[in-house]
DNA sequence: CATGAATGAGGTTTCATTCAT
DNA sequence: AATGAATGAAACCTCATTCAT
């Protein structure tokens, strides 16, 4: 696994908060990489859900955007999501990848409808909407960054999102 | 030192890349935090130089938009900038810090006249002007982020800070 | 226990091998040394069996011989006897040290009746022929040495051991 | 590397016995199997050398069979040895196989000198010959062989390799 | 003053052994 | 009585930092 990868937290910290011995955790995730991918994939499934659920909601552009705004929200208590999302995408056959595959899909569809509602502009597509959840996650992650300075990065955003 | 400041690079590597030994970088940069402070800052003044350099520019709305789109591109190379910027703008008083705060000085000079050219929304304020250069720098960072796709990105994030 | 002492499987390997739970293991075996040494014993009462049966053979010198070359055989395939018979012999109390001594002895008889016999040289004794059992058997176990050499090793080891 | 050629002694505690700090050991090995190779490869090229400066010797006779008894010496109070020699001479491309091919070679010389000096039966070729240099070295590590035993072993060796 | 070898703390991983079911 | 999950000690290895030259 890359370094760069690593998670801030020990193996050995994470048996602890988990109160089990270290070999335990072992047990479950035969590598660290293996524990990293599992959480990620938790995550990435819990968010595809939760846009699959929205895909059904009445009306769509809100429904856009309130995912948007959620998953940044959760980014901002939640620092990994943002770090993780920035992996998301590969071609890569690993479990995390599929699962962020599946959340991209998730998300393109919901895309579509609300550009179809004409909630959103219909000339952006999903690989520079899917950029901009990433950055303003990982801006929201950013310790200085309290909810309202969130939330008017994001009237900026989905204002330029807005049909013209 | 915590485990969490590594940067990427091991500090025998980054002696050998200077072409030194490792003694002489730390007797330069007593601790490896104050080797990673003292690269941010200076990456720090450079970008605050460019701003200052442009905020001389004969017209304030490009100004401010070239500067946007010059970071995120060089953050686009340089994968350390985005990371950088995350840390940006605290209240405490290292090195880093104090050039951080210059650089959003800088960047809030820019804003602020091109707001007074019009060529910005005038209800926009800094913080979040500065959360999304920090969220589209993490974005363009992103292995799989091509240039076009991180223009189109930025075109909606203008669009986004353009007047009504 | 001692590290040394560990076999090359773990003793979860060899449960599932054995088709039972690992904890049944240790409920025969409180110990890993324990579970090594019986497997040994077991070995070493194999072997002597053997030789009992080949001490009724009709002719001596070839039972002795004989016995011998199965022996070395055998250390060929199963790799772990030839370091097993190794440790074999010594003055301890463990059931493995008395299964050894037993098998000793009984080489012993096999070895007498061939020098009554005439087939082997009167003046060597069982020790170094133990040895000679050993250190062929090891260097059986060598993943270089083929049959054929294995023999002519082996001969050259009679022609040493024939009756001047 | 395989788990069965790993050394008794910990890293740890070579590190302790040459008087260093752990990570003074990595720095010159950068693996483990790295140090066992070089400490293998030293005892190798020491014995070729040996050889090579017997190769020298008025009788050849004397000289082969003083080889032989040396190194089984040698392999009684170093215990390694014997476990050494058993990898020597495959055709894999690391230090250790270069050293013991070449100690082989050597060996080969030693052999084919002795048999043309009429010393060594004429019959005999180099891989059973080192396959009971092997074996007795193997034997000699026995902890309970005593040097009375281990020279009538290599009496025994002597005779089956004399002329007929 | 610059260098590279030395250091020990800390990280990941394995394995014999114990406990709850 | 049998099972498999849990455990911690110990192994290998890395890296920021210090010391002798």
């Amino acid at each position: 696994m890359t370094r760069a990868a690593t998670a801030a937290a020990s193996t050995e910290e994470v048996a602890r908060l988990a109160g089990v011995g270290i070999a335990t955790v072992f047990r479950h995730f035969p590598t660290k990489a293996n524990l990293l991918t599992a959480v990620l994939a938790r995550r990435f499934d819990r968010l595809r859900a939760r846009a699959e659920e929205l895909f059904e909601a009445a009306d769509p552009g809100p429904a856009f955007v309130g995912f948007f705004t959620e998953v940044v929200a959760d980014a901002a208590t939640k620092i990994a999501i943002g770090e993780a999302l920035l992996d998301a995408g590969g071609d890569e056959e690993g479990e995390a990848e599929q699962a962020a595959n599946g959340l991209r899909r998730a998300i393109g569809a919901l895309l579509r409808r609300a550009q179809e509602a004409g909630a959103i502009r219909s000339d952006v597509e999903l690989p520079e909407v899917y950029a901009l959840l990433v950055g303003t996650s990982r801006a929201a992650a950013h310790k200085h960054l309290d909810d309202e300075v969130r939330n008017r990065m994001l009237e900026v955003v989905f204002d330029g999102l807005a049909p013209r």
